[in-house]
DNA sequence: AATGAATGAGGCTTCATTCAT
DNA sequence: GATGAATGAAGCCTCATTCAT
């Protein structure tokens, strides 16, 4: 059991490297299984293919992005100080590893089980929405918005604006300005005035 | 040369509809050109592979959005009308073919000219930009906004929110739900004061 | 040795079900032992490989033959009776499985030891021989007849016509008039003059 | 279209070579392909995988027997010369190549098209049903068999009984016996009396 | 004796790409 | 430009077999 999760672990340590290093196409699973160190026939005693690793995959950026913000984050500094912080997070992982769009990318759409996903995001959905709902608690901003829906918005698009800025390869100080715009239209889609930001 | 301009649409025609049937990955050149009716070597004289058509076809789905909108939007209509039928074609669109986004994002991804794809949404993000500046000056929305980010975040949200429909597949209520905070989401974050919407 | 026995008859059972479901190629050693609900490893403290198992299997076949005539098979009955009896027993069986003729065929053809078909056959044999050994005592057939051959063509001829019923997918009512003609052909082949059947 | 029959005359070539050297199962598309003199993907384009060649193995096989008969035999001959020339024949090919008859049993068992089994067959089938019914007419055989019946038979026994000389490795004086025992047999299965071989 | 996770050789098969017509 | 039979590199993936437990 212990040795089963450990074959596993391997597999996908050393999946993750390769698809950083080839992208997703150019990724063998002989590649794969010498990085890991084990026989090709063992990958598929865990996965039929490689793209089959990729939600797996997926999760663990997923939840890391959640256990980064319930580690570093405070509710109680605000949202704007939560949502900054996400914003961070997210765009520096993307800038360290290019692959990782196209990797929770595909790993959604290849996933047969479509509320894998909901439980996958679910927690950072949540998250996000516990700095909504304080902060409408709070008077920061205002009272009819739905934490549910605007949640799940804010993390697509700090996502998505963070996957452009590889795909039309930006320069450091173009990010820096995405990250305080994306920032100012997050805020105002919530404030009860508009917000000043910077 | 109107032979050969039939020749690409033929295989643009074609390719968009085996994608369409058999997702990016299960698609083989060899079924293109066969529903294409063409020979094997013949896509070869305009594409070096079957990604190499994503590009072209993801160009005409971002541009039919503009043509769309150019269309049937009305800059004097207002912000919010304009942004509901941005909303309402870009979920139908997508609604309609599920591969649309693998395509639009694989095309993106896969593009050997990064500039090409700003070209390709320069137009779409100056529509939505042209209707932004118009509401600032009309009193509409507030003036500190910055057109060029917003229009791009506001089409971002719109494309991967459109995506989560299918990916999640929710029911058509809750899209219409969606469509909805959507939008609110997406005025308040460029009003003046709390947009009532519905 | 209780335990060793039960194991050995496991896998002949499962291998038999197995091939008689999937067919000689598509059997899998993974499948027999699954379903004999033993280990992988279990299934070569027995056999080298699936083919190894066929020779058994095949012997099981042959000698049911052999067991079965000599239960109701009654050499004082006559010739013709007792071919009827074998020419009904071996096309029911075969009509039954399909895959017999091939697990037959290939576990002789497979079988390194050469002698042991002898051995297996032989018993079927020597019935026949005895059959019409008797018919010669009994003044039925010709004397000048070697029942040592002439038991081997007639075994042969049934197996042979009744795989053929499978292989030419015969009605009913076909199978019933080769039956006819091939006890007609093998009783001429004996008879000092034309044999009447029917 | 005449390069098109000549690769897959250089496949079926080849493989029967490769066949007769190795054996069903230790044959290698690989091998087939080499010596072939072509690429392995060529394979691909006529046959599915090496079993797939099997049927047009045994369809050359077979008819061979009925232009060798055809060629060779003479109907005014009489019945017993053109059995012994058709045992002979059969015995002869079956005895230079131990596989033949693995090949034509895989091949009637693989053959997706059970009828094209009969026409296979069936010529050689007619050949020696005119054998029978030529003695018939003559006077040389009892009016009462049925030669559609019986044209079968004869060539399964031999066929059958070819094959179990190979499998069961008797020795040259012994297949000789075999042959006569064979000619008997048959002959006093249509004859009006005791037929005198020998 | 029994287990079953792990192995890894190597044949299979695809499928993009070519090029003579 | 158009064709499509032929190519063959190379990655996939199976599956018999092992062996430490």
């Amino acid at each position: 059991m212990a040795k089963t999760a450990n074959k596993k672990e391997l597999i996908l340590k050393s999946a993750y490297h390769v698809f950083k290093e080839k992208g997703l196409e150019d990724t063998r699973v002989s590649q794969i299984v010498k990085e890991a160190g084990i026989a090709q026939g063992t990958f598929y005693l865990y996965y039929n293919s490689k793209m089959d690793v990729l939600p797996d995959l997926a999760e663990q950026i997923i939840s890391n992005y959640t256990q980064y913000l319930a580690t570093y984050g405070n509710v109680k500094a605000g949202l704007e100080a939560n949502l900054r912080l996400a914003i961070d997070r997210i765009f520096e992982v993307n800038q360290l590893d290019r692959t990782i769009p196209s990797i929770v990318y595909a790993g959604i759409t290849r996933s047969g089980d479509i509320d894998k996903w909901q439980v996958i995001y679910r927690p950072l959905y949540d998250l996000v929405a516990k700095y909504l709902e304080f902060a409408k608690e709070n008077g920061e901003i205002r009272e009819d918005i739905d934490a549910i829906y605007f949640s799940e918005f804010v993390i697509s698009l700090i996502e998505s604006t963070a996957r452009g800025m590889i795909l039309f390869q930006h320069s450091s100080a173009e990010v820096e300005k995405y990250k305080e715009e994306l920032l100012s239209f997050t805020l105002n889609a919530v404030s009860w005035e508009p917000a000043k930001v910077l």
